[in-house]
DNA sequence: TTTGCCTTTGAACGAGCGTTCAATTAGCGT
DNA sequence: ACGCTAATTGAACGCTCGTTCAAAGGCAAA
């Protein structure tokens, strides 16, 4: 049995991941090493291996429970009228993102240096994200409340627009993330209803 | 005098160039060694060396290649109205993006392997990019064909959204280069034309 | 106080890294 | 045919990498 008063290991297993998704965001997987992780947490690079089987792992489990969590926060209310449902999609989806910079950059970024199998299993993840979005805008079109052509793509332009927001918002700057999000939710809703 | 006729200098510099592209893009900067480069070029890491001072500079003259490419590309129609403006920039952008995956990802991916000087030089050059853009929309803003609250974001969504088909669009997939730029267009236009 | 396990250290491993450079090759101008 | 020089090789430099592991440390239970 795991000892529970007294055990580092406690408090230094969340210290390794957050680190290491602090350090992966800032300088990339490849270019960080387990020495500058170790060096972060205040351990010698050998003691990580009691948190994770290797580098890889820890990447792989960084990128799955963010996308677990996105999964697990946002619940569609299929009672409300498709606009509403989009809106409420938009709206969650630019402040969820927006609270979590660097697991949504590694998300993006890190995608490559995961293994094939590693990489399947978060893709998976992700496509189930993008048909929350995709069952939306297809409500909205069986309604006639949309004017969609391909819900495939518009879900991915959608999705795309709305995470670009990431790449330059910040709390503190010109705007506040309300007066973000009224703005995206225009274009957003604009940009999918009947003509 | 530099030789011309049988130099393989003319031969292998744009080898270089062409493979570290590739192989940056597949496998990410800090991850591709001189030494696969050189491989895959057909000759010794060493001689590498002849064509770039050094990695970083190889990866900051593709990108910034392609950035001043991108600007010279594109000409806006300032006698146009500001909708067929909007219209020739989305065209544009998507076509020239979809021809050069390669070029587009590492600009967007490695940005951050560059050194500080050298990130303020590409990042000079995007920022005039998405300033060709802006200028349409406060056109059409200013006469009153747009409605947009706020012209830096409306920008930034729509090349957000835009750049966002390299991740997916494929020639010989379900949709033609032609179908994709028409939906996007209407989607643009939509999303900030006055309702 | 002793026992026993959880945690960490610190050194070591083989490998690969970017870069340099003297020596060698190979082809053009003469 | 020869000399010149651009182009390339191949070895070497010092360094960092991910990972392993025997040894040591430290805390809880007995």
């Amino acid at each position: 049995m795991a000892r529970t008063t007294g055990s580092h290991s406690d408090i230094t297993g969340p210290k390794v991941r957050e680190a290491a998704l602090r350090l992966f965001a800032q300088n990339g997987f490849a270019a960080v090493s387990m020495r500058a992780i170790a060096s972060e947490v205040g351990v010698q690079a050998g003691a990580l291996y009691n948190y994770t089987p290797d580098k890889q792992t820890l990447l792989f489990n960084l990128l799955c429970t963010h996308m677990e969590q996105l999964l697990a926060a946002f619940s569609d209310d299929t009672s409300l009228a498709p606009v509403d449902r989009l809106r409420r999609f938009v709206d969650f989806h630019i402040r969820f993102h927006a609270d979590r910079p660097d697991e949504v950059f590694i998300s993006y970024m890190e995608l490559r240096n995961l293994t094939p199998d590693n990489f399947g299993a978060v893709e998976a993840l992700r496509r189930q994200y993008e048909d929350r979005l995709e069952t939306i805008l297809q409500s909205g079109a069986d309604a006639g409340d949309f004017d969609i052509a391909d819900t495939k793509i518009a879900t991915l332009a959608v999705i795309a627009m709305l995470t670009g927001v990431n790449t330059w918002f910040r709390v503190g700057g010109r705007l506040s993330l309300d007066q973000v999000i009224a703005q995206y939710w225009d274009m957003v809703r604009k940009s999918v209803v009947s003509g």
